[in-house]
RNA sequence: GCGCCCGUAGCUCAAUCGGAUAGAGCAACAGCCUUCUAAGCUGUAGGUUACUGGUUCGAUUCCAGUCGGGCGUACCA
């Protein structure tokens, strides 16, 4: 329908120019109410403040400048302070429909952004553990902002980026080999720090399945460690595979250090002068001006750098590989570093406006009124497959996904295991339920229907309300996906869905579909069916749940 | 203390670039199944958009301050 708007926009700039008044930018809402029509205005109102005259008066002569009666704008009208409103025909809106019918699973893809490429780092957990659910905002959002910025045409690179090499791995190989230990000596000590939970335990078990008593007393760290990865690894990508989640690149932080990057990054910022030693550390200047209060650590008195150097060096890394966005995902713990790092990259030179940092609030649990505590040190932790267990991963997907990234989100996990109607996953996908229940019924009554050629489909039966309202929703669909996408905010898909499965359940309830009696009508509310179901379905597809036939 | 984020109906949240009477769902109340799925529909009620100022034709939105909450404030990531 932006197509739509686009004309519509020319019509008020042509008509703008012709009263002699600067023209600029015009910008088309859509209005709140229908009784302020299909698009909206505030020309009038922007001119007024510069031309000093009453807006309304402006209003009336851009208007009296536009064409209606035709096929397009069937009316234009000054409402309010001076807002021009508009009223487009009933016929772009039955012509869209043909749109969406004849697109098929392609109808809101754009091309926006075609011939560009992105880059989205998302998960990235080092393999310690398990996937919970303080993990879960972040995958279910970065699943739906790689779909949005494909139906926006980039080519998007799915990535992971993880260090098996530091502070964090060699705690879980100390926790392995503890719990390894204690298959012999109960009363083995267990690190202060270390992992608590049970996957290390079923880790030991299984390096005692396989090698016995042979690595008892070994000190070769990095056996436990490659066992504990390996393990870990593996339950994590079950996890994602199970979400639908797929990456291109699994980025090991160690690769920056075997080509060097980490090494240059360092130099840089020596010979730039950006960086000084003190206590045996290296330390990065901070500039005050740009908020930051105190120098940065880059590589500690031990030697070993800290996160920053390899994350700044990563960073440059995938500048260099000409992505022209790149997309990281982090929660608000993350919402001073990531600052840094940009700082980092910028110094040297860089440039981060193609960066883009996605930071989402936390996550609190509840169960109806209580809520959920977790705690890591007490394996109190609440993983991700139990989460799926519990409440499936549709449910799971659109409760993570359903709101914006920066508000706390209270996930109701008794909601969203409820298997009714308070379960707002459930009110669309009813829809699209029920409209397959509808289809089941045409195929015996009409079942040539899908033969009908739909550019031949004869709309001027279509008229009742409920249906010019629906189809009016429908043709909102490409804009929805474009301005969900700039602003890379899936859950905006999620509140258009549900207004179309609002306006659906309404049509439904005032238009009989099926009419035996009446091929004609019933055809064109087939085809209203048919459209309302590839909606939902592309709307699902980009938010990454399923479309049921049956519930 | 300082920095970032947030504060909207009883609850969970929407609200386009600063636009018109601030919208949904749940909960509450009153209706609707001999007709395609009642996981649905219709109606009622519910608000000083935390508070105080400012900017202007117009502020939930922008600015300043106050109060309240989350997250940071490491030679952890």
């Amino acid at each position: 329908m932006s197509k739509l708007k686009d004309q519509i926009a020319e019509i008020i700039i042509k008509a703008v120019s012709d009263t002699g008044y600067p023209v600029k930018e015009i910008f088309l809402d859509k209005p709140k109410e229908d009784k302020f029509g299909d698009l909206s205005s505030n020309a009038a109102m922007t001119l007024a403040k510069e031309l000093k005259l009453p807006p309304r008066k402006i209003a009336e002569e851009i208007i009296s400048r536009i064409e209606t009666g035709n096929n397009l704008i069937t009316k234009t009208e000054i409402a309010g302070a001076g807002f021009i409103n508009i009223f487009v025909s009933d016929k772009c809106y039955k012509d869209e429909l043909k749109n969406v019918l004849s697109e098929g699973i392609n109808y809101g893809r754009s091309s926006i952004h075609s011939g560009q490429s992105a880059n989205l780092e998302w998960v990235s957990a080092n393999p310690t553990g398990p996937l919970h659910t303080g993990h879960g905002r972040q995958l279910c959002l970065g699943k739906a902002i790689a779909n949005l910025l494909e139906w926006t045409g980039y080519k998007v690179t799915r990535e992971y980026y993880y260090n098996d090499a530091g502070n964090q791995m060699n705690n879980l190989a100390l926790s392995v080999r503890a719990r390894y230990m204690q298959i012999f000596d109960k009363d083995f000590p267990f690190p202060q720090e270390g992992y608590v939970g049970d996957y290390v335990k079923i880790i030991a078990e299984n390096i005692f399945a396989a090698y016995n008593d042979t690595m008892k007393d070994s000190a070769d760290l990095d056996f436990f460690k490659k066992e504990g990865e390996k393990y870990t690894f593996d339950i994590i990508k079950k996890t994602l595979i199970s979400l639908g989640i797929h990456h291109d690149i699994f980025f090991n932080e160690s690769s920056l250090y075997n080509n060097s990057e980490i090494e240059q990054t360092l130099e840089a910022f020596k010979s730039k002068g950006l960086s000084y030693e003190n206590d045996g550390a290296v330390w990065l200047k901070m500039d005050e001006e740009k908020g930051f209060d105190k120098d940065k650590v880059l590589v500690k008195s031990s030697g070993e750098p800290t996160y920053r150097l390899p994350d700044i060096a990563y960073h440059i890394d995938k500048i260099k590989r000409g992505y022209d966005l790149i997309i990281d995902i982090f929660g608000s713990d993350h919402g001073d570093t990531y600052k840094e790092v940009l700082y980092g990259v910028n110094a040297l030179g860089y440039d981060s406006d193609k960066i883009k940092v996605i930071i989402h609030q936390m996550v609190t649990f509840k169960m109806g009124n209580e809520s959920v505590k977790m705690s890591k040190r007490s394996d109190n932790v609440y993983y991700l497959d139990e989460l799926i267990n519990d409440i499936g991963a549709d449910a799971m997907q659109f409760f993570y996904v359903m709101r914006g990234a920066n508000t706390h989100l209270d996930f109701d996990i008794s909601l969203a295991k409820d298997k009714s109607e308070k379960n707002p996953v459930y009110y669309l996908q009813y829809a699209h339920a029920r409209i397959c229940g509808i289809l089941r019924n045409a195929d015996e009554v009409f079942p040539s229907y899908n033969e009908t050629n739909v550019t031949e489909l004869n709309t001027d039966v279509i008229n009742s309300p409920e249906e010019m309202k629906l189809l009016k929703v429908l043709s909102d669909f490409p804009d929805e996906v474009i301005s969900s996408a700039k602003t890379f905010e899936p859950h905006k898909i999620i509140t258009y869905l549900n207004s179309v499965a609002e306006n659906f359940h309404r049509f439904y309830h005032n238009n009989r579909v099926i009419d035996a009696e009446n091929k004609e009508l019933s055809l064109s509310r087939i085809h209203i069916c048919l459209a309302v179901k590839q909606i939902l379905k592309n709307g699902f597809d980009i938010i990454g749940i399923s479309a049921p036939d049956r519930m």
